[in-house]
DNA sequence: ATGGTTGCTTAGCAA
């Protein structure tokens, strides 16, 4: 089983270059974010033809998240599913061929310190809060999407420019690892443990030709995934050329 | 050096 997680950066912008992706590595499954529409405007006819179900929670303008899905997906939840609402799309999942899918879309916090940092800490909070009401670490769970934080400076290539950023601030850092204490693996880490791998690079500065890039993409899964998974890359040409997304897709396999 | 680029929406926000 192939999944690809990949934030697109506006889902109609990246129309093309997504089919060509499905195309290209022909995934069982697809977790998008940052769609920046409402379902109204998500190119259900496209991706059908291309082969996929789609199941979308978006937003106009900001955020909206999707899992696409060879399979007929099922249990199909979005948002928090809990008694306060989220007003912001960034959660959506599904079960898939026997494993529960979730895609995320990690707040990005702007910077340490502002409301929107706060929102980012205790949106994560919740999220772990998630995993311990509804989800078992015994269970085959993948949490797919773009976390908004580098774990280590590994996962960065220079340090000293994001030490006090909202992708690498240590509070971050420690809210990400115990959603991985929870009882999740980092699989792309664990087919690259050296690091210096990335899945982001700025569209300033000319950060990608630099390769000044954080990997905040993940692939999360629990042991009984984990132990299956046989390879894990990040698709850096899908960067290059005309109007590419700032994120390349992170593309992991399983037995 | 508080810049710079992109997308949505149309001047300003978010990333």
């Amino acid at each position: 089983m192939k999944i690809i997680t990949w934030n697109v950066n506006s889902i109609r912008s990246r129309l093309e270059r997504l089919l060509r992706v499905l195309d290209r590595h022909r995934p069982d499954i697809v977790c998008l974010q940052e769609l920046k529409t409402l379902e109204d405007k998500f190119p259900f006819d496209e991706i059908g033809s291309a082969g996929y179900h789609a199941t979308v929670f978006g937003q106009k303008t900001y955020n909206g998240v999707a899992v696409l899905s060879k399979s007929e997906p099922s249990d199909i939840r979005h948002g928090f599913d809990d008694a306060s609402d989220d007003p912001q799309a960034r959660l959506i999942s599904a079960q898939i061929d026997g494993a529960r899918v979730i895609c995320a879309y990690f707040p990005n916090g702007d910077t340490v310190g502002s409301e929107k940092w706060t929102y980012k800490l205790e949106w994560m909070k919740r999220f772990h809060a998630l995993l311990e009401r509804d989800c078992y670490p015994s269970q085959p769970l993948l949490v797919c999407g773009d976390t908004n934080v580098a774990l280590d400076d590994s996962d960065v290539a220079n340090p000293q420019n994001w030490a006090g950023s909202v992708l690498c601030a240590r509070e971050a850092r420690k809210a990400l690892a115990d959603i991985l204490d929870w009882g999740l693996n980092d699989v792309f880490r664990q087919k690259h443990p050296e690091g210096r791998l990335y899945s982001w690079w700025d569209y300033r500065q000319l950060a990608f030709p630099k390769n000044d890039g954080l990997r905040i993409d993940h692939i999360l899964a629990t042991d009984v995934l984990a132990k299956k998974c046989v390879s894990a890359v990040i698709d850096r040409d899908e960067r290059k050329g005309q109007q590419p997304s700032d994120h390349a897709p992170v593309i992991a396999v399983f037995e």
